[in-house]
DNA sequence: CCCTATTTAATCGTGCGCGATTTAATTTCA
DNA sequence: TGAAATTAAATCGCGCACGATTAAATAGGG
């Protein structure tokens, strides 16, 4: 098995596992200036995209969307609740459901978010279309990932 | 400005960003039950790639290579000198520095990690060309976000 | 030489992710 | 209808990542 085959070896440099790792970190650091101007992290900031899309959402949709589960997205949504960007609360009709409402700021953070997008990829210094294309690859790769694991 | 763009738009499955997240997340999930053979967590396993690669490196070294920190690598290190993975010794000619080294055992892990990176391309359903060519295009934009963050 | 600047690693606090378990509400079906 | 199964969220424990600070050793300039 040679090992130049970047699949293959056990060489830091050729692992597709190490670039994607390694960009998700560089990516996470690139959007924190940014996100700090709106008072949210990362995961906070796709939170509010999945509720900015629709407002109302249960804790499993908006995990459904992000693929994580309520380990992860109750301490996040709790502070986010906590900064009164949303507010959680308990179904009437089904008790074991938690719909997650954004408040007036939640949703007024919307309008201080709409330039992030637009720096975000002059700092990735692709264009559209190199990006859309990456995106694809990302997805599909995602979906292969979660098929076959 | 349209919202089809997927540059630029706040809608989640337009972002590039949410794609390289989410498909990060699923790798690390993919790789825990094969790296659980090993007694590793994923940046272990990054970290084991660079000494199995050169023995003997300084933790800044190290960082250099996986984009890490101290405040990330000294307790991980740790952990692997803990499990007898390694060992960490301060080099006698400058203070400062402390070194890592792999123990018998460490060493005798990369034979049991052969298998991992063939396992692994298989999960992702990609053709080897397809590999480079995303590892290369991921290479590329940790590359510009380190540059222009 | 000594004092300051620099370098290296460690430490601290916060916020994820997630496997595993728990709690509580609802559904199913015998 | 009532016990068992299922579902939804919360909780727990651990291991990252990283910004910020600290501690200690070395290098460099006056």
């Amino acid at each position: 098995m040679p090992t130049y085959d970047p699949a293959l070896s056990l060489k830091l440099d050729d692992q597709l596992c190490f670039a994607l790792y390694s960009a998700t970190n560089a990516l996470k650091k690139m959007y924190r200036p940014m996100l700090e101007r709106l008072g949210l992290t990362y995961p906070q900031y796709l939170v509010m995209m999945v509720l900015w899309e629709r407002d109302g959402q249960t804790v499993s949709e908006i995990g459904d969307k992000l693929f994580l589960d309520s380990a992860t997205l109750t301490p996040l949504l709790k502070r986010l609740e906590n900064h009164s960007i949303l507010e959680r609360r308990r179904a009437a009709e089904d008790e074991r459901i938690v719909r997650v409402s954004l408040t007036a700021k939640g949703n007024s953070l919307k309008e201080m978010a709409a330039t992030v997008p637009g720096e975000a990829v002059g700092a990735t210094g692709c264009t559209p279309d190199e990006l859309t294309t990456l995106r694809d690859a990302l997805v599909q790769l995602r979906t292969d990932l979660m098929a076959n694991g």
